[in-house]
DNA sequence: CGAGCTCAAACAGTATACATTATAGACTTG
DNA sequence: CAAGTCTATAATGTATACTGTTTGAGCTCG
């Protein structure tokens, strides 16, 4: 509880959006330890304002799945393989629909700021630098998702993405893996140049089998799903 | 803003949760006209409570998309031909592959219910009890989803089901749309019983198609798509 | 008579105070 | 010594009050 987490107001409206970016932006960095509790008082009290927006925000992300709320404080969501199998399953679902959206409709401008993104990619993964090619890995995600025409599609997908996102900086810095996942990004911005849909479509599908199957082998802490340790019970649902 | 809404607390746990589960069954059930205004002092006044809890499910809907918040109050949203058009090409990639899942995992119980959701919608279908109809099929759809064992993408189905389920109600009192849907319904629940996967999920594709097509062709409102007024813009998203 | 400006009302945002609940730790008893 | 219970504390849930902003209506001026 000391000062871990650093939060900063942002001008951008009314004072739960900016907690809410902030937070967001602190969970999607891992500058959050798993069992951390995010305590609403005490942010509040660090912003200087009250507990109110703090509490919204906080509530907004938790019904997100970017937290989980109990009666004794907001923390990381601690994902069972079960869990990470059924939100691969979605992603597996729509991201290649996705992918043959955007193979169509980006723009000379979204085709450069993937490149770009690409090579950050390599570079990061070539130095080893974890951390990097995490952004750089967003980065390109965000441009793609970004052009799709469907954005309740593509939004779904972004929620999906950053549920997984919580556990995937141990996967990241896998140097095998961030080669295979540059190879795949490689794959996939190639569709994208040549507007070739279908090839976008299949080379996602690829992608994700092979992030999926990735995942899974590097996360012994995951292999025992005893089943009884559901994590994700919600708060607030019906 | 005279007594439409019809508010009873039920004893469920905090007030949040009850006021959230009362809105979204009154949304659902229709009982809302397009255009009303859902304001928290005036639900939190009859339900004899303060702003706070109101306040809190409100927003929630907002962001589950049941509701539009503008700056002067929360309504229903009015969705366009493109909304409509989204929501229909993520609900055909997933509920297909929801109902090979629940081809396998259905109970006997389960087929119970679901054959007598089916008995139910045939005879509303027989009397053009709309109504009766819609809840009919609503229980159908809750059965299967509830037998798939991944919860996200169950979760997420129904979510967009009832996305386009407010304006859902115009399609159903269709008599020849009813029977279609009804042996759409018929298709898919025989396919339960053979417990085969693939059978399910070529039905359900067929099965979203035909609503698909049946649910723009009965809208001529919607076919106004100016592209202006896209009315999902939500508040307090980035 | 019309257009623009001002004022008032309404509603969401925010803050603070109070109530409730669950958990953890300590103490007592078997 | 161990187990169960009780209490204290910490954190959420709820209520009320206040503030700021937006919208609409009415009035005034051109």
């Amino acid at each position: 509880m000391t000062e871990t987490i650093e939060l900063k107001r942002v001008g951008d409206g009314n004072l739960r959006a900016q907690v809410y970016q902030q937070v967001r932006l602190t969970i999607q960095h891992g500058e959050l330890a798993p069992g951390q509790k995010l305590v609403d008082v005490d942010i509040a009290a660090r912003l200087g304002i009250s507990r109110m927006p703090v509490r919204d925000a906080l509530m907004q992300l938790v019904h997100e799945g970017y937290l989980v709320g109990t009666t004794r404080g907001f923390t990381l969501p601690t994902l069972t393989a079960t869990d990470v199998a059924d939100i691969f399953e979605v992603r597996r679902l729509l991201e290649p629909r996705a992918a043959a959206h955007a193979a169509r409709t980006l723009d000379a401008a979204g085709l450069k700021t993937l490149a770009a993104a690409l090579r950050e990619a390599e570079a990061a993964a070539a130095d080893g630098d974890a951390d990097r090619f995490f952004q750089a890995n967003s980065a390109f995600r965000n441009c793609w998702l970004g052009a799709v025409a469907n954005e309740r599609l593509s939004q779904t997908i972004a929620r999906f993405v950053d549920h997984v996102l919580v556990v995937r900086l141990r996967t990241l810095s896998h140097q095998p893996t961030q080669a295979v996942i540059v190879a795949g990004m490689r794959a996939i911005y190639e569709a994208f140049v040549k507007r070739d849909a279908v090839a976008a479509y299949d080379r996602m599908t690829h992608f994700i089998q092979n992030a999926e199957e990735r995942f899974m082998k590097l996360s012994p802490p995951f292999q025992n799903s005893d089943g009884e340790g559901k994590s994700m019970s919600r708060r607030g649902k019906s």
